[in-house]
DNA sequence: TGTCCACTGGAAGGGAGGGCTT
DNA sequence: AAGCCCTCCCTTCCAGTGGACA
């Protein structure tokens, strides 16, 4: 075997070549040599896969058609504001339309872009990301920060108003912006219209929280919701034709047991209907199966990859954490351990102050800290209720929502942490994470 | 029924950081 | 370089709160 080590400025690089008489077993044979699950592409059971067609969501997609088939003609479509819970099949639906538009539409005179208000969440960051759509000229482009809101504005306007042209723009996740940045963007956004002489701009909100619209002004409530869809969840049997639609592309024939898409369809749908998690479950518990070279998939994998996926989720969601919120979650988990079930907010900041001495970084006031809780409580890590002890004050009751061991299993690898390791609270024991 | 406790959570504003314009 | 604008994270201030207790 010919081993070639070089460096270079990024590092060192390694490169093996192998001679005929090297080619015995690797590490990697025992999970090339097996029988094969998947065909080629295990993206199909991912949610963000369109498929050609999508089962249950026919009635909903012909509704739209109709309403943005104008787009086509050179008008503007309504607005439409589309409410469904997670996993509804809202955003694959409109992102099917925007796949059939780009193919019906011959004179390439409608734009339909897509964002996502989770992460585009602030009002100049919205008129940027559509601005940007038009702008070719890199040097031109309207930059992330520094212009004023009005002025990012009028560079829109200006840009998309070039020629004539249908602007539809998908908000999805839209109640995030609203709940976040208020309603000043859309009712820039509503009205952009009455500035445009030569485009046409609408608007497609997706939003999993019917109540939004209350936080809106009634001019953008009006204008906005010029038609409103409701998705309904799905039910098992529907979630049943949604997975056997999928495994049949992404699944070699015979090796799914019987019994397994009933059962994801099942567990799915207890969790209101939920096509997302349906999907998850089936290609996690094929890919365990593919991993520990097992040739059908069966319910048992179901079961591990349920438990993975909400293992999985909880250790990403505390491993981002800043490490701010990681001293308070501690904090929390000490209690915990301390046999202090349901502290206080008083109790937990007591331990913090502690953790942030030890560790030599600044420590945030109690008003920040609760906002710190609050997020924890958002983000389901722990369980906070405000409730009131009469004479012994008004506060939050807190209590973790997942297994002290697993938090500090997570925490045990971040060594910005290092320094608490053996915090010992005030009381008697010594606690090592 | 009024008092008191230990906060909660809204509002206002400071300051740092990133980026653009003049 | 100075000035401006925006976002994000944070502090400070303070009115409001639910329920035990006197």
């Amino acid at each position: 075997m010919n081993i070639l080590i070089s460096t270079g400025n990024d590092g060192v690089f390694l490169s093996l070549s192998l001679g005929e008489a090297d080619m015995e077993e690797t590490v990697f044979d025992r999970f090339l040599d097996h029988k094969r699950i998947f065909r080629k592409d295990k993206d199909i059971l991912r949610p963000s896969y369109i498929p050609d067609e999508l089962p249950h969501r026919q009635d909903q997609i012909e509704q739209m058609a109709s309403i943005l088939a104008t787009a086509l003609k050179g008008d503007r479509p309504s607005n439409i504001l589309i409410f469904g819970k997670t996993g509804t099949g809202k955003t694959a639906s409109v992102k099917y339309l925007g796949k059939e538009m780009k193919r019906a539409d011959k004179a390439l005179k409608v734009s339909f872009i897509y964002m996502n208000c989770e992460v585009v969440d602030t009002q100049s960051g919205v008129l940027q990301n559509i601005g940007n759509h038009f702008i070719d000229d890199f040097s031109e482009r309207i930059p992330f920060t520094g212009w004023a809101t009005e002025r990012v504005y009028n560079t829109l306007t200006q840009h998309i108003d070039n020629e004539k042209r249908v602007i539809i723009i998908v908000m999805d996740e839209i109640d995030k912006l609203v709940y976040k940045s208020g309603d000043d963007v859309l009712y820039h956004l509503a009205k952009v219209n009455d500035d445009l002489v030569n485009a046409k701009l609408s608007i497609i909100g997706i939003s999993n929280d019917l109540k939004f619209t209350e936080f809106l002004d009634p001019r953008v409530q009006s204008r906005l919701g010029e038609e409103k869809m409701v998705f309904p969840p799905y039910n098992a049997e529907q979630l049943k034709d949604i997975l056997n639609q999928r495994s049949i592309l992404a699944f070699i024939d015979g090796v799914i047991d019987p019994g397994v898409i009933p059962l994801c369809a099942a567990l799915a749908a207890q969790d209101h209907g939920d096509a997302r998690r349906a999907l998850d479950l089936l290609r996690v518990a094929a890919e365990l199966a593919e991993r520990s070279s097992d040739e059908e998939v069966t319910q048992a994998h179901v079961y591990k990859a349920k438990n993975k996926i909400e293992l999985d989720c909880v250790i990403e969601v505390i491993k981002t954490l800043p490490t701010q919120s990681k001293l308070v979650l501690m904090s929390i988990i000490i209690n915990e351990e301390r046999d202090n079930n349901r502290m206080t907010t008083g109790e937990v900041y007591t331990v913090y102050k502690d953790l942030t001495r030890m560790m030599g970084v600044s420590t945030l006031t109690q008003r920040r800290v609760t906002d710190l809780i609050s997020e924890l409580d958002m983000l389901g890590l722990i369980h906070a209720r405000v409730k009131s002890f009469g004479r012994g004050g008004r506060t939050k009751e807190i209590e973790a929502s997942i297994p002290p061991t697993e938090v500090r299993r997570v925490l045990a690898d971040d060594e910005v942490l290092d320094a608490i390791r053996n915090y010992r609270p005030p009381s008697q024991m010594t606690l090592n994470i």
